[in-house]
DNA sequence: ATAACCCGTTGAAACGTTTCCATATTCATG
DNA sequence: CATGAATATGGAAACGTTTCAACGGGTTAT
């Protein structure tokens, strides 16, 4: 494997020349280029990437730490990621931590031996200030601390449009459905956001959840419907797409017909096509401008720029399905 | 940042014996082990990976290459590749090609300069030899040529189970659907299996394909329904999940119902809930054993281990649905 | 003619590890 | 007690790049 010293030599010119040339820095005489060039091409030189990231110091590498991959919502986003990184000559790490706490640690820790450039972190717990000497990162959809900066869909207007949509599809009194873990913070907006609507318009509404993540699906769903004050609920605002298609399917054993006994809301917008019934009616998170958004943030905070905001809300949409 | 050489200062030892200390190589007594890791503590010291990367010549990085990671399928795949990486003490770097040829080989040419370990590669075109110098490949779900391992199910089989469940559900004359890219040779085995299965059994059967892509879903469609000879089938083999919703999507359309006017049966096993309708009968691919075998497979290359053979098949199951 | 300057270029130093050879120490053996 | 073997440690070299001080030669200004 021919290094910079060997194109030097047969180029019959310094090495520091040959790492101008190819990182085209200060001026080279056309001439002195042309010979390197063929040199370069004559010895079938690639310059070698991590002896540059060492000498550097730095890597052009960015890591992903999210759940889990293969929820359709994060593998979404990570194509836009992945996408966004490259145009910019940027790598991706992808790490899974299964939202466990103690793999996330281990993943800071690993990524700040790899010294990668900087870090979209999509966890379950707050983030430390002190594992991260000088790492930069950004946090999406999950508020981490005003340290870190985070992108994120109107968590509250997207609470406010699935009330009104609730209540202008018929629903008379309405429930939130949410299931959370307890740090993750900005999605009680979204909560907020229906309460606001809710009362705003005069309507009934229930909010049930569940916090802990102790309860399986099944418990949640008993003891939903076996509550005498959710009888009459006739419009269901789930707090992500999944918890919505549950819904459905449980109601569906109670004997509740959607939509016709209860129109039902999700959150996030994971179905891309219309070939699975049924088609949920859902707040459609801005998946690919919150990628974008989110790299082009750490790319600046990378690059040493300095970030105004720390909560970046990117707009949602009402997409009508089949379930309003 | 503290380098190895401040903490041989100060533990008063030698560079060396802080390198034996933390790789554990060669014996070291006790009293010095402990005043290297006592020193290590002080200063909060973290071994640079790139610099190890450097001088070691190799890095524990895969890479990944897919079409893209927002398909399910492959985004189950990525999920469990990393999962096995990371019990091994690698990296996972995700490079999503869109299936084009010429960014695949830009993916290839920037791995080779960024001396990864080693690549799983799920391409649309075959590998020339003279792209990767040594860096060990695996590919998935497509034979790539000789030189190169692949891992896959076993297609075949899965193509004689599909027909002879369609048969078993009533079918009289059965169709195989199938949108192939041209060079996906190992695909071509799901169709082998499908004729075999129903010739053997003396069943009417169909062919019916797209393999350049030229036509659209609709075109592909309508053709289907139009053409005369395709009136009568009453049981369907589409070579994936996504085609056999699409062709249950359209077969709707025509008044044709399913399972009660056709049998379908997919291939994949994307499907990893029961709550959106029709839940597909399918040939389930063992995603999480391939995925796995082709890492271990991958790691033994990387530590310089022969493989025997150049095909891993891994069986199959038959998953009941909705739609036989 | 000399000084001052500019431009293109050179090559050594440095980045943080691992490895290996040399040296120092310990220990067992005769 | 002398010798040799085994064990423990130190430190220089090397990995491939970038960068920077220094240099040479040509041009311009004085």
């Amino acid at each position: 494997m021919p290094s910079i010293k060997d194109v030097a030599n047969l180029a019959g010119v310094g090495v520091g020349t040959v790492s101008r040339v190819i990182n085209n820095h200060s001026s080279v005489t056309p001439e002195t280029q042309e010979k390197v060039r063929a040199a370069i091409k004559e010895l079938n030189y690639v310059p070698n990437e991590v002896a540059r990231n060492f000498k550097m110091q730095k890597s052009k590498m960015v890591a992903l730490l999210l759940p889990s991959i293969w929820h359709p919502f994060f593998s979404e986003l990570a194509y836009y990621i992945e996408d966004e990184l490259d145009r910019e000559g940027y790598k991706l790490i992808l790490c899974n931590s299964g939202g466990k706490p103690d793999k996330e640690l281990y993943y800071f820790d690993m990524l700040n031996q790899n010294k990668v450039a900087g870090i979209v972190g999509i966890t379950y717990n707050n983030i430390e200030d002190d594992i991260l000497t000088d790492i930069p990162i950004i946090s999406i959809d999950r508020h981490l601390g005003n340290t870190i900066t985070c992108v994120t869909s109107d968590n509250y207007t997207g609470g406010r449009i699935a009330a009104g949509k609730l209540i202008e599809a018929g629903a008379k009194k309405v429930a939130y459905l949410g299931i959370n873990s307890a740090v993750y913070s900005e999605v009680e907006l979204r909560k907020k956001g229906f309460i606001d609507e809710a009362e705003a318009q005069g309507v009934e509404y229930i909010i049930y959840e569940e916090l802990d993540e102790v309860y399986t699906d099944e418990r949640f769903f008993e003891d939903f419907f076996s509550l005498y004050e959710n009888r009459d609920v006739t419009g269901v605002f789930a707090n992500t797409d999944i918890l919505a298609a549950k819904y459905i399917d449980k109601a569906k054993q109670y004997g509740i017909r959607t939509p016709e006994d209860v129109k039902v809301i999700g959150y996030d917008g994971i179905q891309d096509n219309k070939l699975f019934h049924p088609i949920l009616s859902t707040i459609r998170q801005p998946v690919e401008e919150m990628a974008r958004m989110a790299i082009r943030l750490l790319l600046k905070k990378i690059n040493g720029g300095k970030i105004k905001q720390d909560i970046y809300r990117i707009p949602v949409m009402y997409r009508v399905g089949e379930t309003t």
